[in-house]
DNA sequence: AGACATACTACGACAGATAGAGTACGACAG
DNA sequence: CTGTCGTACTCTATCTGTCGTAGTATGTCT
Protein backbone atom coordinates (compact mmCIF):
# COMPACT_ATOMS: atom_id res chain seq x y z
CA UNK A 1 0.00 0.00 0.00
CA UNK A 2 1.85 2.97 -0.90
CA UNK A 3 -0.69 5.46 -1.60
CA UNK A 4 -3.96 6.20 0.07
CA UNK A 5 -7.43 6.83 -2.24
CA UNK A 6 -8.90 9.91 -1.34
CA UNK A 7 -12.08 7.61 -0.36
CA UNK A 8 -10.04 5.88 2.35
CA UNK A 9 -11.03 8.69 4.80
CA UNK A 10 -14.34 7.65 4.21
CA UNK A 11 -14.97 4.37 5.40
CA UNK A 12 -13.57 4.04 9.30
CA UNK A 13 -16.91 3.30 10.49
CA UNK A 14 -16.11 0.06 9.77
CA UNK A 15 -12.64 -0.31 11.56
CA UNK A 16 -14.55 1.63 14.61
CA UNK A 17 -16.78 -1.86 14.64
CA UNK A 18 -13.79 -4.08 13.87
CA UNK A 19 -12.08 -2.48 16.94
CA UNK A 20 -15.35 -3.10 19.71
CA UNK A 21 -15.54 -6.83 18.01
CA UNK A 22 -11.87 -7.59 18.51
CA UNK A 23 -12.35 -9.58 22.07
CA UNK A 24 -16.06 -10.46 21.96
CA UNK A 25 -18.85 -10.62 20.04
CA UNK A 26 -21.43 -7.57 20.67
CA UNK A 27 -24.37 -6.01 19.26
CA UNK A 28 -25.72 -2.55 17.56
CA UNK A 29 -27.02 -1.14 20.68
CA UNK A 30 -24.38 -1.86 22.82
CA UNK A 31 -21.74 -0.93 19.93
CA UNK A 32 -23.07 2.55 19.67
CA UNK A 33 -22.77 3.09 23.57
CA UNK A 34 -19.10 2.23 23.52
CA UNK A 35 -18.40 4.35 21.00
CA UNK A 36 -20.43 7.39 22.44
CA UNK A 37 -18.60 6.89 26.07
CA UNK A 38 -15.17 5.97 24.33
CA UNK A 39 -15.15 9.24 22.57
CA UNK A 40 -16.26 10.94 25.25
CA UNK A 41 -19.27 11.83 23.53
CA UNK A 42 -17.71 13.01 20.44
CA UNK A 43 -18.52 10.57 18.32
CA UNK A 44 -22.47 9.04 18.66
CA UNK A 45 -23.24 6.96 15.22
CA UNK A 46 -26.56 7.25 14.35
CA UNK A 47 -28.30 3.80 13.94
CA UNK A 48 -28.81 3.33 10.16
CA UNK A 49 -25.19 4.02 9.88
CA UNK A 50 -24.06 1.41 12.74
CA UNK A 51 -26.68 -1.33 10.89
CA UNK A 52 -25.85 -0.62 7.35
CA UNK A 53 -22.10 -1.17 8.58
CA UNK A 54 -23.16 -4.42 10.20
CA UNK A 55 -24.29 -5.60 6.46
CA UNK A 56 -21.28 -4.58 4.83
CA UNK A 57 -19.03 -6.16 7.59
CA UNK A 58 -21.04 -9.25 6.96
CA UNK A 59 -21.38 -9.30 3.41
CA UNK A 60 -17.68 -9.04 2.99
CA UNK A 61 -17.31 -11.93 5.40
CA UNK A 62 -15.40 -9.60 8.05
CA UNK A 63 -17.89 -10.56 10.56
CA UNK A 64 -20.21 -13.54 11.43
CA UNK A 65 -24.10 -12.38 13.31
CA UNK A 66 -25.97 -14.84 15.52
CA UNK A 67 -29.17 -14.63 17.76
CA UNK A 68 -29.44 -15.07 21.08
CA UNK A 69 -32.14 -14.07 23.35
CA UNK A 70 -30.76 -16.04 26.01
CA UNK A 71 -30.81 -12.63 28.09
CA UNK A 72 -34.65 -12.06 27.67
CA UNK A 73 -34.12 -9.57 24.98
CA UNK A 74 -33.90 -10.89 21.19
CA UNK A 75 -30.05 -9.65 19.71
CA UNK A 76 -28.13 -10.15 16.85
CA UNK A 77 -24.36 -10.56 17.57
CA UNK A 78 -21.43 -10.44 15.77
CA UNK A 79 -18.39 -11.98 15.35
CA UNK A 80 -15.39 -10.79 14.19
CA UNK A 81 -13.67 -13.27 12.07
CA UNK A 82 -10.26 -14.10 10.74
CA UNK A 83 -10.36 -12.07 7.79
CA UNK A 84 -12.22 -9.20 9.31
CA UNK A 85 -9.26 -8.83 12.06
CA UNK A 86 -6.67 -9.14 9.19
CA UNK A 87 -8.70 -6.16 7.80
CA UNK A 88 -9.31 -4.32 10.92
CA UNK A 89 -4.67 -4.59 11.03
CA UNK A 90 -4.59 -3.49 7.11
CA UNK A 91 -6.94 -0.43 8.03
CA UNK A 92 -5.07 0.62 11.20
CA UNK A 93 -1.58 1.37 8.60
CA UNK A 94 -3.58 2.92 6.07
CA UNK A 95 -4.98 5.24 8.39
CA UNK A 96 -1.55 6.10 9.96
CA UNK A 97 -0.27 6.89 5.96
CA UNK A 98 -4.06 8.77 5.52
CA UNK A 99 -3.31 10.66 9.04
CA UNK A 100 0.55 11.89 7.72
CA UNK A 101 -1.06 12.81 4.56
CA UNK A 102 -3.84 15.09 5.63
CA UNK A 103 -1.25 16.36 8.74
CA UNK A 104 0.72 18.03 5.56
CA UNK A 105 -2.28 20.21 4.93
CA UNK A 106 -3.17 20.88 8.19
CA UNK A 107 -2.18 24.08 10.12
CA UNK A 108 -2.35 25.04 13.88
CA UNK A 109 -2.44 28.47 16.08
CA UNK A 110 0.79 29.17 17.49
CA UNK B 1 -18.71 21.80 17.41
CA UNK B 2 -18.87 19.20 20.19
CA UNK B 3 -19.34 16.41 17.97
CA UNK B 4 -18.06 14.86 14.83
CA UNK B 5 -20.58 13.46 11.87
CA UNK B 6 -19.30 9.78 10.27
CA UNK B 7 -19.03 11.70 7.22
CA UNK B 8 -16.54 14.23 8.29
CA UNK B 9 -13.42 12.47 7.61
CA UNK B 10 -14.85 12.20 4.19
CA UNK B 11 -14.19 15.90 2.36
CA UNK B 12 -10.63 16.53 3.39
CA UNK B 13 -9.41 17.03 -0.30
CA UNK B 14 -11.69 20.51 -0.14
CA UNK B 15 -9.13 21.62 2.99
CA UNK B 16 -6.06 20.21 1.09
CA UNK B 17 -6.71 22.49 -1.69
CA UNK B 18 -7.43 25.63 0.62
CA UNK B 19 -4.04 24.99 2.26
CA UNK B 20 -2.86 25.22 -1.23
CA UNK B 21 -4.55 28.62 -2.43
CA UNK B 22 -3.67 29.77 1.00
CA UNK B 23 -0.99 31.80 -0.01
CA UNK B 24 -1.81 32.70 -3.75
CA UNK B 25 -4.15 31.91 -6.75
CA UNK B 26 -2.98 28.75 -8.12
CA UNK B 27 -5.01 26.24 -10.99
CA UNK B 28 -6.00 22.94 -11.24
CA UNK B 29 -2.74 21.05 -12.96
CA UNK B 30 -0.29 22.49 -10.54
CA UNK B 31 -2.30 21.97 -7.12
CA UNK B 32 -2.60 18.40 -8.64
CA UNK B 33 1.47 18.65 -8.72
CA UNK B 34 1.78 20.01 -5.38
CA UNK B 35 -0.13 17.46 -3.32
CA UNK B 36 2.02 14.53 -4.96
CA UNK B 37 5.15 16.02 -3.80
CA UNK B 38 4.29 17.50 -0.39
CA UNK B 39 2.72 14.05 -0.03
CA UNK B 40 5.76 12.54 -1.38
CA UNK B 41 3.79 10.41 -3.64
CA UNK B 42 1.73 9.09 -1.23
CA UNK B 43 -1.24 11.26 -2.38
CA UNK B 44 -2.08 11.33 -6.08
CA UNK B 45 -5.27 13.11 -6.55
CA UNK B 46 -7.77 12.31 -9.40
CA UNK B 47 -8.61 15.07 -11.88
CA UNK B 48 -12.06 14.93 -11.77
CA UNK B 49 -12.16 14.87 -8.12
CA UNK B 50 -10.28 18.10 -8.24
CA UNK B 51 -12.21 19.59 -10.54
CA UNK B 52 -15.35 18.85 -9.19
CA UNK B 53 -13.73 20.16 -5.60
CA UNK B 54 -13.20 23.44 -7.56
CA UNK B 55 -16.67 23.50 -8.53
CA UNK B 56 -17.83 23.30 -5.10
CA UNK B 57 -15.54 24.67 -3.88
CA UNK B 58 -16.70 28.11 -5.63
CA UNK B 59 -20.08 27.34 -5.56
CA UNK B 60 -19.94 27.90 -1.55
CA UNK B 61 -17.90 31.16 -2.19
CA UNK B 62 -14.91 29.84 -0.45
CA UNK B 63 -12.52 30.35 -3.55
CA UNK B 64 -13.09 32.95 -6.59
CA UNK B 65 -11.75 31.79 -9.76
CA UNK B 66 -10.24 33.92 -13.11
CA UNK B 67 -8.61 33.02 -16.41
CA UNK B 68 -5.30 34.32 -17.16
CA UNK B 69 -3.15 33.12 -20.45
CA UNK B 70 -0.31 35.48 -20.41
CA UNK B 71 1.73 32.61 -20.04
CA UNK B 72 0.86 30.98 -23.40
CA UNK B 73 -1.57 28.77 -21.55
CA UNK B 74 -4.90 29.24 -20.79
CA UNK B 75 -5.47 28.58 -17.45
CA UNK B 76 -8.28 29.01 -14.74
CA UNK B 77 -6.71 30.08 -11.66
CA UNK B 78 -9.00 29.72 -8.08
CA UNK B 79 -8.43 32.34 -5.53
CA UNK B 80 -9.21 31.99 -1.94
CA UNK B 81 -11.69 33.93 -0.29
CA UNK B 82 -11.89 35.78 3.46
CA UNK B 83 -14.75 32.88 3.81
CA UNK B 84 -12.88 30.44 2.54
CA UNK B 85 -9.72 31.28 4.72
CA UNK B 86 -12.26 30.93 8.05
CA UNK B 87 -13.89 27.33 6.62
CA UNK B 88 -10.27 26.00 6.35
CA UNK B 89 -9.57 26.87 9.92
CA UNK B 90 -12.44 25.84 11.41
CA UNK B 91 -11.88 22.35 9.04
CA UNK B 92 -8.26 22.18 10.68
CA UNK B 93 -9.66 21.79 14.11
CA UNK B 94 -12.26 19.73 13.17
CA UNK B 95 -9.29 17.37 11.94
CA UNK B 96 -7.87 17.53 15.32
CA UNK B 97 -10.99 16.44 16.79
CA UNK B 98 -11.50 13.60 14.41
CA UNK B 99 -7.81 12.66 14.53
CA UNK B 100 -8.43 11.88 18.28
CA UNK B 101 -11.63 10.23 17.83
CA UNK B 102 -10.55 7.51 15.33
CA UNK B 103 -7.09 7.51 17.15
CA UNK B 104 -8.93 5.72 20.14
CA UNK B 105 -10.02 2.96 17.99
CA UNK B 106 -6.68 2.19 16.47
CA UNK B 107 -4.02 -0.14 17.44
CA UNK B 108 -0.63 -0.23 16.66
CA UNK B 109 2.23 -3.38 16.76
CA UNK B 110 4.36 -3.00 19.83
C1' DA C 1 -51.71 1.13 31.86
C1' DG C 2 -48.46 4.20 29.91
C1' DA C 3 -43.89 5.90 29.35
C1' DC C 4 -39.32 4.91 28.35
C1' DA C 5 -35.34 2.17 26.97
C1' DT C 6 -33.89 -1.44 24.11
C1' DA C 7 -33.16 -3.57 19.55
C1' DC C 8 -33.76 -3.39 15.50
C1' DT C 9 -35.63 -2.98 9.85
C1' DA C 10 -36.94 -0.65 5.55
C1' DC C 11 -36.74 2.96 2.17
C1' DG C 12 -35.19 6.75 -0.14
C1' DA C 13 -32.02 10.51 -0.92
C1' DC C 14 -27.62 12.91 -0.93
C1' DA C 15 -22.85 14.14 -1.79
C1' DG C 16 -18.04 13.31 -2.57
C1' DA C 17 -15.25 10.38 -5.14
C1' DT C 18 -14.21 7.99 -9.37
C1' DA C 19 -13.98 5.80 -14.03
C1' DG C 20 -13.84 6.72 -18.66
C1' DA C 21 -13.87 9.38 -22.49
C1' DG C 22 -13.04 13.34 -25.03
C1' DT C 23 -11.19 18.20 -26.31
C1' DA C 24 -7.62 21.49 -27.23
C1' DC C 25 -3.32 23.66 -27.36
C1' DG C 26 1.89 24.33 -26.94
C1' DA C 27 6.59 22.38 -27.18
C1' DC C 28 9.83 19.55 -29.09
C1' DA C 29 12.09 15.63 -31.72
C1' DG C 30 12.99 13.56 -35.99
C1' DC D 1 5.64 19.41 -40.81
C1' DT D 2 4.03 15.51 -38.33
C1' DG D 3 3.38 12.85 -34.45
C1' DT D 4 4.01 12.37 -29.56
C1' DC D 5 4.05 14.14 -25.01
C1' DG D 6 2.75 17.17 -21.42
C1' DT D 7 -0.46 20.55 -19.99
C1' DA D 8 -5.16 21.96 -18.81
C1' DC D 9 -9.11 21.01 -18.59
C1' DT D 10 -14.78 19.30 -19.36
C1' DC D 11 -18.72 16.08 -19.41
C1' DT D 12 -21.41 12.25 -18.04
C1' DA D 13 -22.59 8.47 -15.49
C1' DT D 14 -21.97 5.48 -11.59
C1' DC D 15 -20.75 3.90 -6.90
C1' DT D 16 -20.89 3.84 -1.93
C1' DG D 17 -21.13 5.28 2.82
C1' DT D 18 -23.91 8.10 5.37
C1' DC D 19 -28.16 9.97 7.03
C1' DG D 20 -33.25 11.35 7.54
C1' DT D 21 -37.53 9.54 8.43
C1' DA D 22 -40.50 6.22 9.79
C1' DG D 23 -42.11 2.16 11.74
C1' DT D 24 -42.12 -2.34 14.59
C1' DA D 25 -41.67 -5.01 18.74
C1' DT D 26 -40.40 -6.32 23.25
C1' DG D 27 -38.80 -5.63 28.11
C1' DT D 28 -38.73 -2.65 32.39
C1' DC D 29 -40.16 0.58 35.64
C1' DT D 30 -43.70 3.49 37.98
Amino acid sequence: MAEISSDVIRGYNDTIILYLLKDAPSYGYEIQKQIREISEEKYIIKETTLYSAFTRLEKAGFVQSFIDDSSGKKRTYYQITESGAMHYKAKCEEWDLTKDVIEHFIEREE
